[in-house]
DNA sequence: GTAGAGATGGGACAAATGTCCCGTCTCTCG
DNA sequence: CGAGAGACGGGACATTTGTCCCATCTCTAC
């Protein structure tokens, strides 16, 4: 169940894991405090020991969007742009509540899984790039009430803790339009 | 302008190209016909000489719907899953019309790029997400009238060529809609 | 305990978007 | 030249989705 960025996908981290796990430290982040911000280059790497972060961007009216998560357990960082190009982050990576993690430097990480899991990269941005795939074939293909549906099949717990405006926006829909989704569920269900 | 998969992209495939261009074979696709459906395994990879395809899937409808296009001078394959993973492919790729492809086998390249540059597919797979995921936040943060608008200043020649069927689906939205987006954009351009 | 802040479900209405359909235009084929 | 196929723009109407708003509920701070 590991998740690299926002992506909820079952990649093999354990090389990245491991050196967190014997060289982070753990920061406390206060609801609404930010790992980074869009336009900064993201310098840290951490894994989630408890509460959780989202990832969100601006629209053009300026609101807020989800566009995933990272859970207790998962890797949270800004790997597409900061870790392999060096690059600002196009999102915020915001604590959705008070949240634990142990983190490390990004230059740390990249210099120990180039000396000692060269292939990791390669690995991992092939694997993202497949879930990133999916997940752009998905946005084209089904429809809202579609894609919550398997969010809660595959996802029952996230669906249950996470404020319902956060999940909506995370979907692309209102929380008004995920309400009705979900009452026709309920309706359907008791017929 | 080079596109690896769908993906309209700036990355330097010319290790890729150069091989193709050495030794594919040119082979002519009549209009509709596929280079790879749903549920195959892609096994060709080739430069677009004239013509255009299109990335397609089927919705839950089981209506058409196009995720991209390859156009003259793209590279055109299944990367994501049949390059990479040799897994079969989500996607069909069509003909839009009559076009010429020079084709070399998925394998042939595979071996060719791991002895003469080793690091292709780091490169391609990390850029090729760093494009994938710029594309899904569009998704996320975008709306229909917007992406339009930015396809026709980044690609202008794209909308005027391609049917407006085509244009539309690849937008994730419907032909009369498009047309409404369109209409209110030449009627603001004549105030 | 109590007041205030914030999350929630849902009503009423507005705006966006889809579906169906038609007349027109262009092109090809005979 | 004439007929049929297919792409096109757009009207009329239906459906989906968003916005605004409110009453309720829970939780926290004092």
């Amino acid at each position: 169940m590991a998740r690299l960025n926002e992506f909820l996908t079952e990649i093999d981290l354990s090389a990245m894991k491991d050196y967190i796990a014997d060289n982070g430290i753990l920061k406390v982040y206060a609801k609404g405090d930010m790992i980074v911000r869009e336009g900064q280059v993201c310098r840290y790497l951490g894994i989630v020991k408890s509460g959780y972060f989202k990832y969100t961007a601006l629209n053009s009216n300026g609101n807020e969007v989800v566009t995933g998560f990272a859970f207790s357990g998962d890797i949270v960082t800004d790997y597409v742009r900061s870790f392999l190009f060096d690059q600002p982050a196009m999102v915020y990576i915001v604590a959705g509540c008070e949240a634990e993690v142990l983190i490390v430097s990004v230059d740390a990480v990249r210099r120990h899984l180039k000396e000692r899991h060269p292939h990791f990269v390669t690995e991992a941005s092939s694997r993202l790039l497949h879930e990133a795939y999916r997940r752009y074939l998905d946005c084209h293909v089904k429809s809202p009430s579609e894609r919550y549906h398997e969010l809660v099949t595959h996802n029952p717990d996230v669906t249950k803790k996470l404020p319902v405006n956060e999940v909506a926006s995370y979907l692309g829909i209102s929380r008004r339009h995920l309400n009705r989704i979900r009452k026709a569920e309920t309706d359907g269900r008791l017929q």
